[in-house]
DNA sequence: GGATAGCCGGAGAGCGCTCTCCCATTCTCC
DNA sequence: GGAGAATGGGAGAGCGCTCTCCGGCTATCC
């Protein structure tokens, strides 16, 4: 932490290291960043002067001129924009989900070893994706990883439009011409439905996230299809909000009309937990009168009682493959926007 | 999105805007900015002229200017160093500990009025501590928000040596001249303590953290001092790691040398949580045979059965003081490092 | 009416860095 | 040994912005 040199007052410069070195700029800009070949003796000298001066490179300056902000953004986003309470009860929801936790940690796992961060940022009202669409434009960030909880969310489009690079988890509603990652729900939901099939169950009954969302869509679909190819050709549904309150609330009104129900597939974790919540206090065994699965394999998953048996989302990787397919839309503008679909796994446990 | 002047292929700039309204760099400037007196008139036609070529201000050049990045770090820090593994158990623990999302939520509840975002970092080595702090002189982010997992965690001493803003979560084992937030740990514990008294509980144990925390010294400290001043002198402890099997482990332990326990207080509620598990499968009734109680009031003490009556930590308000706290330090470098405490509350739901 | 103050716009100097030229030196090969 | 190529360092022009200074204008006051 040795300042002495910058008589400059402020932090040292690539000059102060210059003339400790006793070369120019241009030469201690390569050392820095080891572009071209420099004599090591040369090499050797600009590496002291800048341990001696305590040098560290300005940002700001480098990303001017190179026109990168070595930065990308995670945005979350799509909270309904025309209900006035959806703003607390989405951030509530989202940030505090385990689910946001494992997208983080699947991106910071491939910016780590670039030294890159992501910088979160919130987009809720339509102001904020503004402000979202602005901040790349100031070249903040150089590209964009939206994660919506929302089918129909604009942010995509909007990003799109502006041609900025993005990538998107799950496919929205409307197609946008922008890479994204998503998971097989069909396969997984066919998963689901063979093993409760297995088991012998005959009488299943499933829980479903908003149904405007094209995954809740082919969870269901694949469901009912994977029953259907069995015999079973009517599977009751209840419409939940992903939350564990809508959970127990379906579970509720399915146990009241199918009384005799002895499976239940819910389109996530939360929501399997609140229905086994319900399925107890009603007196049923889990899984001996009723086998429950849920969908995403979160951190409750496994520390719930009963341990539930679910199907896996790989969220890590498919942040982390996010971040890759981004990474390759900055340093090639021209490429193409591709879908990386995930494979789902069904993981035993307790519940099932 | 209507360019048309910008003939500079790239973004348009201060100067295009200028041309495009007739004016000066320095007057539009003045105008984006709103610093001093323009002529209305003229205004009018400079934003007129943003608007018509799209600008937006680039942030590396400004910042390289004004010497702000106008963003803040949000670091996780605090893996051991020294064991392997600590890394991937860290991460995974925090970033999914709906802890972090709190935090999070309080951070971003005072940024996003500012139109700032955090930039998130994780510091589990040495090398990834010297990055954040080289990633603060480089002038990357203005100052940084600590929340460290590990009570001799050296890099709020680090940060402070460079003499760069930050606020840490939790006051360090060692005095670092930093400011903090905490909360009034001894409080909490008295208030869990008092309550199993007025429940009429007289054999309580209690699950504690790491002991090396602060943090977790208080709450014995207050649980135990509150217990003796009513009369109950000796209360079994048992250490945990905060994490659910530490406390199913340390239940059970302690379930083994105290068969005839009738309380627990548990230094978090996911820890609690796991205690509830052992209970239950022991065949002890909560709260009837065993009363529960955990700490900080996460989003699954409300969701878990039974519901968990908690002390709660209002770790929003906590993080988003952190962030106004960080403001002030960073616009008024002089500023003395100050201490926040914030009480803790009560929460009773069913476990007691 | 002239001197002084106040207001507002423009000119221009950088902020710290990268990167393209350019030039000096050494190497290579006939 | 001399022409050509390669190698490695320096000079200097900006990147896009802010901000100080300056100058021209109008308002104010004796």
């Amino acid at each position: 932490m040795s300042r002495g040199f910058g008589r400059s007052a402020g932090a040292p410069t690539l000059e102060d290291v210059a003339r400790a070195a006793g070369v120019s700029r241009a030469t201690v800009s390569r050392v820095v960043n080891g572009v071209r070949n420099v004599d090591p003796v040369i090499q050797d000298a600009v590496r002291r002067a800048v341990a001696a001066t305590g040098y560290a490179p300005n940002r700001a300056a480098r990303s001017l001129v190179t026109r990168r902000a070595e930065t990308i953004a995670l945005v979350v986003s799509g909270a309904d924009d025309d209900s006035p309470s959806a703003s607390t009860a989405f951030a509530g929801r989202t940030v505090t989900d385990p689910f946001f936790g494992r997208v983080v940690t699947g991106v910071v796992q491939f910016l780590r070893p670039r030294s890159m961060h992501p910088v979160l940022m919130f987009a809720e009202s339509p102001a904020d994706r503004d402000h979202v669409v602005s901040y790349l434009r100031q070249g903040s960030a150089d590209g964009a990883l939206v994660v919506s909880n929302h089918a129909d969310d604009p942010l995509p489009a909007q990003l799109a439009a502006a041609g900025l690079p993005a990538v998107v988890f799950a496919r929205p509603a409307l197609p946008v011409p922008l890479s994204c990652v998503d998971l097989d729900h069909r396969e997984g939901a066919r998963l689901a439905a063979e093993h409760l099939l297995a088991l012998g169950r005959a009488r299943p009954v499933t829980i479903t996230g908003p149904t405007a969302l094209p995954a809740v869509q082919e969870r269901l679909g694949g469901f009912r299809d994977t029953m259907a190819r069995h015999g079973v050709t009517a599977v009751p549904v209840a419409e939940g909000g992903f939350s564990q309150e809508s959970g127990e609330a379906a579970m509720a009104r399915l146990l009241a009309r199918h009384p005799d129900l002895d499976a239940v597939f819910a389109a996530n974790d939360v929501m399997a937990q609140g229905a086994c919540h319900v399925l107890r206090d009603r007196g049923r065994r889990i899984p001996e009168d009723v086998a429950v699965i849920g969908f995403d394999d979160g951190p409750v998953a496994a520390s719930c009682r009963p341990a539930l048996t679910t199907v896996r989302q790989p969220v890590e990787d498919m942040a982390a493959e996010m971040a890759r397919l981004l990474q390759g839309h900055i340093e090639h503008p021209d490429r193409p926007a591709t879908t990386v679909v995930f494979a789902p796994r069904l993981v035993l446990r307790e519940s099932a």
